[in-house]
DNA sequence: CTGAAAGCGCTTACAG
DNA sequence: CTGAAAGCGCTTACAG
């Protein structure tokens, strides 16, 4: 049997308003009243419901977060973050993936309908825009942790990829590299039109504008970094750096650059982007721009928390600053 | 203001009874009454508190999960599993880590208390143990997903660590090894032991019984395996193959192994354990043990669920399959 | 087939 | 400082 307030009430000889009130901290209650109410709460091992809580309140004490995937090698990162943040604010996490088409989406939004949390944390699934841009509509507090779309309608925490790829290109000026290859991801990210628009400029500002058929756009995935790397040697193509748009694509690269006998970092450094746990595992050690993944995860739940508790709210955008890793896949060591 | 069931009620003509009859399609509802209810709830877009029928039913539809870390290499695809499950069947995963000491324990036991969730899955955070049993036998469903204790008092899921240890021992036997360095991980984790005793036997019985100065325990990290074979190469150990008890370990032997000239696998052949994305990334690939992540969070994930819809539970136990990976670490191609 | 009423376990005006 | 009562939005005997 479930001990509720009413048993609290009863063996302390009071109502459960007055229980009520010491659970919640209302200054309200003689001192000697709620001393003896704690020691029957602690007597009876007594934790409220939160269900019940929740519904005479109003609010869940719950955020939701709904991510594409879990498998992809940052992810764990950036849910950390966000877990972490959420417990110490004592909230619940509930999470949701998105991964199996207009059915799940459909699931998900009578889940957030059913007001099982109180606000949402997304790294924005592909085709949940519309449904995400009418849950906020509806007042549902949402914060977006942006690694690929553009929507000033909602806060969001970013990296910083403009500057991301500026600082990969003055890495590899510095090195003394004239002829990168870049390695974009989906151009339809804004994320990736961020990194390549950083880069460009800032080879074309030292005088060495990018030449246009080494500017590739591929996956996100290994096999697509190899296969595009392997396709551009096969046709002759020259160049002394590779910059994918990602840690994944750039190991897919090296694999390529390998399979033809080329060495990394002499004859063609690469540089990746993210900084997986990965990265300072391959072979060479992989220089890359590193994302604050779980900083990241952790700003985004704090802002959402502000909103929630109505604590003075941050900003509604936050920019995390990137930071080139420099390892053997661009410098002998 | 949200839409309640009273306003369906009011707008179809019915009781609050009804609607709720309709809602959870009990059959004793005039089929042209319940299709007006229906068509009010669809014009409204009702949906039913998720708290409030939680309290009135007296569970939540949600189950709970705690690990100790979200950032190991294969926690990604066991949560994966988990959720594509739990979500199938219409519930909520509500997520814990436990990575911050007796405080976080603590936060987490009380709000289990609290009903926030009908049942547990776990992958057991070190110190955790007692909390659990507490949790259980107070009749709290409960089921591990096993990687390194034994805890027979439980349902749990589990790989074949013997069998898998029994297959990389007849791998290496088959490709001609017989000095094998096993890198296990702490002795304290039954998975471990299964790992070790099922090599063993393996080795013992081909007649190449193992050297018990080739037994090492090392932490499951890559530096710690990295480490250990460094150690062991410079105290002139004579071995012709590793069989590391995780990938990272494995990683961190192959690295060692390289930076003292020896070559993989033509010297040194290695031999994981694990199977984690990274393991087929490595130069060379990486052979190894497969765990089947994502089926062992499915599987947990099932047996808990029938065990709070009483559908007929599976056993209490369910070992999944281990296979070995043969790729060039072990192999020249 | 249908509805009034009690109950799930809390919180919160309101009155004293 | 304290308590009786209404209310949060549902479900479920019970009665008809």
């Amino acid at each position: 049997m479930r001990i509720t307030i009413a048993d609290v009430a009863r063996a302390a000889g009071v109502s459960k308003t007055t229980v009520s009130r010491v659970l919640n901290a209302r200054g309200e209650v003689d001192r000697s009243t709620a001393a003896r109410v704690r020691e029957v709460i602690d007597r009876l091992g007594y934790v409220p419901s939160s269900g019940a809580v929740g519904l005479a309140r109003g609010q869940s004490r719950t955020v939701g977060m709904l991510v594409p995937s879990l498998t992809w090698p940052w992810m764990g990162e950036v849910v950390q973050g966000v877990v972490d943040t959420v417990e110490a604010a004592e909230f619940g996490l509930l999470l949701f993936t998105c991964n199996r088409g207009a059915d799940s989406v459909e699931r998900f939004t009578s889940q957030v309908f059913a007001r099982a949390f109180d606000g949402l944390l997304v790294v924005e699934p592909e085709n949940t825009l519309a449904m995400l841009t009418a849950l906020h509509r509806r007042g549902l507090p949402v914060v977006l942790i942006d690694d690929r779309g553009r929507h000033p309608e909602f806060p969001y925490v970013t990296a910083a990829n403009l500057q991301g790829g500026a600082s990969a290109a003055r890495h590899l000026l510095a090195v003394g590299r004239r002829r990168p290859l870049v390695l974009t991801g989906p151009l339809r990210f804004g994320c990736v039109r961020d990194r390549l628009d950083g880069f460009r400029t800032a080879f074309a500002e030292s005088g060495h504008p990018l030449e246009p058929a080494l500017i590739v756009e591929s996956d996100f995935t290994e096999a697509g970094g190899r296969e595009a790397v392997r396709h551009l040697l096969e046709q002759g193509l020259d160049f002394d750096a590779v910059f994918a748009h990602n840690d994944l694509a750039a190991m897919g690269a090296m694999a390529a650059l390998r399979a033809t006998g080329l060495r990394v970092p002499e004859d063609v450094a690469v540089v990746g982007f993210d900084d997986i746990p990965m990265a300072r595992l391959t072979q060479p050690p992989l220089t890359t721009v590193r994302q604050p993944m779980r900083e990241m995860g952790e700003v985004a739940a704090r802002m959402l928390l502000a909103r929630l508790t109505d604590t003075e709210a941050p900003g509604p955008v936050a920019e995390l600053p990137t930071s080139a890793v420099i390892r053997q896949s661009t410098v002998n060591s």
